[in-house]
DNA sequence: TGTTGCGCTGCATGCGAATGCAGGTAGTAT
DNA sequence: ATACTACCTGCATTCGCATGCAGCGCAACA
């Protein structure tokens, strides 16, 4: 045992209970809310705290409560990229509800079983997914009793606790409106063939394409970065058809669309080229951009994705939900001239 | 005790030994690495813990080893805000360093007191500080005998551990360069007074100007974001004398001084007014800005806290180190005509 | 065969706090 | 004064794993 002389010492319930006159139950219970202890003895007990520098070990306190209060996040790199609100959100919200965030960064697709590892390791009470999750990988979670709620995803194969931000009809009244800027030929500017949320959203505009009578002249795959933008705008303007409107999956995609056209190919938005994104992006709002967009209620679905998790902490005999929220058109000067 | 016999019924080490018709001891040396342990004991133990679905819990193995594992990540929404990449790579570097990461957003100084209570309760090993850290709450975490590295901060008021980037020769390079372009008045485009990154960029910029004896016409406040930077310029522009260069102590502001100029005043940039940065965000080489900018060297920054952080974790003794990189100026088309 | 030594293994205990239960005290009612 | 509550407090145990120490078996050596 270390020195209790020595100011390194760390201070157990058992220190202050000696000093205080008292048992270690004592301090135990002066420490946790609606114990039954009287005002005297609180007092004493609180002194002799003050006087070591004392509080309660959180981990020993897990071990016997079999609660860790903490939350495991999963993060893929994108979303912190084009939200980096969204961490903070759900962490501040996590605190409010006395949860302490266990962060875990997700490049690809095979850190995951390691990481899930180290949740059950770590003895997280439940688990915020915003990377890839597999079907199989969430229900090993849910087999060693760990609650999960996926955030800006859901699961095909079967139910699951997810927020989910549902375009559809936000990318029906985008196209829509390109429609009635006279636009007939559009082209995609999609991100990764393998990502759920760029998939999702091809779809959508694909099907509203095909109801408003607009022909997809091509469809182009980008890695959702700026940088990316720019060859498949080339790559697009280069085929024989040529689109008068650009719908990309993303924002970034579409700024790095627009930059490229603007300062390469001398082309001007929106009169020779409309260029849309989705996401409603921070830059997507500079003047330089004034970006036709849809904007997810990032924080909403934060407040839900806590939410939720907590509920399933308290509660793990809830059934799945899937809470759906929709998206805000935002109409820029990328697609009408002023 | 919940029923061994339920699926949700975690296994312990117990429970191995018995299955395994071993020890506990001798399960737990067999999860320890370079413990001794014979071979054929090994293969029982674990096919037994592969049968029971046993991993150790990492809390109890905290407790005893009186070590978690855990590291303290303390970080304002803004490092996350421009250098979304950041918290990604000390994390990463972290996890490969075999430590996790205990995630704590501070939005303001006042967060600060519960946050580090939370720290001390939740036993981190150590502490990354990217956020306000006063000298009293430094020295409150050493005297727990917790190791800190402040990252992209540092204390003026005592030693401390601490990864800097020093802009002062990049800044000087900077206005030099203005000069040449023959900008003799500039103004100023500074950030919140209580930043201490601010601060440290205005003293050199203001160092640099007299060195090569331009004027400094006006100095104006803005709050970092891009938002600020369109009315810090209608005021810096209002006054008597104007300038010819803006010098800007962020990107944010900086791009946002530049859509407020070209969009709304119509000025040209960099003919009718210069203007410059600092950070080298992504969105500064975007070419819409194409931004003069003085770049960190942010994942060598990760590398060296996190780097040092460890090194204190294993010798508790290692005095204060301070770690001072140095940046890269970056010519952008927004302080020299192409 | 007896002895020494090494390499494993198991026993017992401890890490720090929470809690069921028993016992104790004070206050109220009879 | 006695009985009965109600409210506190302390004892002892528990959470799951790590480890010092003792004991045991086996091999090598004399």
């Amino acid at each position: 045992m270390r020195d209790k002389k020595s100011n390194k010492y760390r201070a157990t319930s058992y220190d202050v209970a000696k000093l205080a006159g008292v048992s270690q139950s004592t301090v135990s219970r002066c420490f946790k809310s609606g114990a039954s202890i009287s005002g005297k003895l609180r007092e004493k007990v609180e002194n002799a705290a003050r006087e070591l520098n004392y509080m309660p070990n959180a981990i020993a306190r897990s071990l016997i409560l079999q609660r860790t209060g903490l939350i495991g996040i999963l993060i893929s790199p994108s979303i912190n990229f084009y939200y980096p609100e969204a961490l903070f959100e759900v962490t501040e919200r996590l605190k409010a509800l006395n949860y302490r965030t266990l962060l875990f960064t997700v490049r690809q697709r095979e850190d995951l079983p390691e990481l899930l590892e180290q949740l059950w390791q770590y003895q997280v009470d439940g688990v915020v997914s915003a990377s890839f999750l597999e079907a199989d990988q969430y229900e090993w979670l849910v087999d060693r009793n760990i609650p999960v709620v996926m955030f800006n995803r859901f699961l095909e194969e079967r139910s699951s606790n997810s927020v989910w931000c549902d375009t559809d009809n936000n990318i029906a009244e985008l196209v829509g409106h390109l429609a009635q800027q006279g636009h007939r030929r559009l082209a995609l500017l999609a991100g990764p063939p393998t990502s759920m949320v760029n998939l999702a959203r091809m779809r959508s505009i694909k099907q509203a394409a095909e109801t408003h009578n607009m022909q997809i002249v091509n469809t182009v795959h980008g890695n959702f970065l700026h940088e990316s933008g720019g060859p498949a705008l080339q790559e697009i303007l280069g085929s024989n058809t040529r689109p008068t409107a650009i719908m990309a999956t993303n924002d970034m995609m579409a700024l790095g669309a627009i930059d490229e056209a603007r300062h390469v190919l001398n082309l001007g938005i929106p009169n020779d080229l409309a260029i849309t994104g989705i996401d409603g992006i921070n830059a997507a709002r500079f003047s330089s951009y004034n970006l036709t967009t849809i904007r997810q209620p990032i924080g909403r679905m934060a407040d839900a994705a806590t939410s939720m998790l907590a509920d399933r902490v308290e509660n793990p005999t809830l059934s799945d939900e899937k809470r759906i929220f929709t998206g805000a058109l935002i109409i820029g000067s990328s697609s009408t001239s002023a």
